[in-house]
RNA sequence: GGUGGAGUGGCCGAGAGGCGAGGCAACGGCCUGCAAAGCCGUGUACACGGGUUCAAAUCCCGUCUCCACCUCCA
């Protein structure tokens, strides 16, 4: 039973056949930090995390490569508009991005390049570019250089466009381009922009054109050929394809399998800084959902479908997943917290097929039930068979409640003890009161403590209480 | 204009020719002093109109609605 996946280039589902057997290379667009990041980037890392850890799960050795953009257009605009460096802007982004994966237990890459620290790279990459005539540097003398795309056969295969459908630019586009597809490799400075963010080259002064910065760092950390090159939908075109132009034409095999995620959509279109419908981690966490739940919300649905950001579906996933955790937090006191290992086979087939994490998750409910009903029975075999089960599922998907990656964050962990002692006073008169069936001052205990935040409920092993409203 | 994709029960969300994924909500029951949690049961849903077939949510034709990309975008 092997991973089969969408591959976009094909338009197909196949099989997953690493180059090296045993090892993956994996390439990840990762933000052009220009602003801080929304759940809709989140979702991003939360797929790919999943593809990952499904990879790792099944024993592969995973070369996980995530870039960030930290120059370009946008960045730029800010730096002047705002007088700060735009390496300041850049950087304070991506501290902000690298806050939001790690409080959504995205693993962290095997390594994460910048665009600005690849420089060299793509110099090595356009100049094979020019040498092999598929690159030229403008005709207007502003240090552009640019690919040339009639020059590329089989332009347009990827995104399946064909070139000659492409729409005309209204404003008559580059006046150094020979055609409007061609594409900038590097960008020469600009009178308007920061000093600092050029950098010289065969063609003058200049900074990188998107593009290139992928196919040059690819390259350089995962080889001339990979397996998977990941990124969202709206990628596909321009970039990608001119990613895969670029590449091919400078003689490299490039990804075997592209993978595209589906986009996040707040109202009527996708989310997005500058149509102004974007939310935030921040923010999600503002209206009571724990980073853990927006992860269950953003995993659960298949990759490649569009997810319509609601409020109510939002909170609705996060009582799903208070079930999941619920019962791992109950068994884990009864037997303890197990070594999650093999996942149930059906659980792995929705996974190999193409990560269809829905049908996975549907496995993972079917466990728990048997888990819940185990524990009603007290079938103590039963209960750590089911729960190291779910956790290894959960594991899967970055979710498992008991993973330490939860923990972190608030810092208030260590009044726990100091909580469990004052509960278990309460607690004590409660279960006093009822001994002697005065039921209203017993309830009256438990009221009080739902007031101050802790829940209690009673168990066949005696009450058990948690904090919080969930 | 071109390209790709989507419309599933009150809601979310898989599936992809026959045997009712799963979750949330609702209702009934069990358990409980009462709750909570949990368990059991209850819903014949597949945008619309045709067609193919013994059988269609799944295939074909047409229609409608929506999204993404063709400009920066996860």
């Amino acid at each position: 039973m092997t991973l089969r996946l969408y591959d976009t280039a094909t338009r197909s589902v196949r099989d997953f056949v690493p180059m090296t057997p045993g090892q993956v290379g994996i390439y990840l667009c990762g933000l052009t930090v220009q602003s801080s990041p929304h759940i809709g980037h989140l979702r991003s890392a939360v797929n790919y995390d999943v593809l990952r850890r499904w990879l790792l799960h099944t024993g592969f050795e995973v070369t996980f490569i995530r870039n960030v953009t930290d120059v370009d257009d946008k960045i730029l605009e800010k730096s002047v508009k705002q007088g700060k460096p735009y390496w300041a802007i850049a950087y304070q982004n991506r501290l902000l991005l690298d806050r939001d994966y790690r409080s959504l237990n995205v693993l962290p890459p095997t390594y994460e390049p910048l665009a600005t620290g690849h420089v060299i790279e793509m110099h090595e990459l356009i100049t094979t570019l020019i040498e092999n005539g598929h690159a030229y540097p403008s005709s207007a003398g502003n240090g552009d250089v640019y690919f040339d795309v009639p020059s590329f056969e089989g332009y347009g295969a990827l995104s399946g466009q064909d070139p000659a459908d492409m729409r005309v630019p209204t404003d008559g586009g580059e006046p150094g381009k020979r055609d409007f597809r061609d594409f900038a490799l590097w960008k020469g400075v600009k009178a308007d922009e920061p000093a600092d963010s050029s950098w010289s080259s065969p063609w003058g002064r200049g900074r990188p054109g998107w593009h290139i910065e992928c196919s040059a760092m690819a390259r350089r950390y995962l080889g001339d050929e990979f397996d998977i090159h990941g990124g969202g939908l709206d990628l596909t075109f321009p970039h990608h394809e001119n990613e895969l132009a670029q590449s091919k034409a400078a003689g490299l095999g490039f990804a075997r399998f592209w993978v595209h995620h589906g986009l996040l959509n707040l109202g009527k279109s996708k989310m997005s800084k500058s149509l102004g419908n974007v939310i935030d981690l921040p923010s999600v966490i503002e209206s009571g959902i724990r980073p853990v739940e927006l992860r269950y919300y953003l995993g659960s649905p298949y990759y490649r479908s569009r997810i319509d950001y609601t409020d109510e579906a939002l909170r609705e996933a996060a009582v799903a997943y208070q079930r999941i955790e619920g019962f791992v937090r109950r068994a884990a006191e009864v037997v303890g917290p197990g070594r999650p290992k093999a996942v149930p086979p059906a659980f792995a087939e929705a996974m190999n097929d193409d990560l269809n994490t829905s049908a996975a998750l549907a496995v993972v409910h079917d466990t728990i039930r048997e888990g819940n009903t185990a524990l009603t029975a007290g079938d103590e075999p039963a209960i750590r068979g089911a729960l190291t089960a779910v956790r290894a599922m959960l594991g899967v998907l970055g979710l498992d409640p008991l993973d330490a990656a939860w923990d972190g964050g608030e810092g208030g962990n260590d009044l726990k003890p100091v909580v469990d002692g004052l509960v278990a006073l309460a607690l004590e008169q409660r279960a006093q009161a009822r001994a002697r069936k005065d039921w209203a001052a017993a309830d009256s205990v438990r009221d009080q403590l739902k007031n101050a935040g802790i829940q209690v409920e009673d168990t066949p092993a005696g009450p058990r209480w948690t904090v919080g409203e969930h």
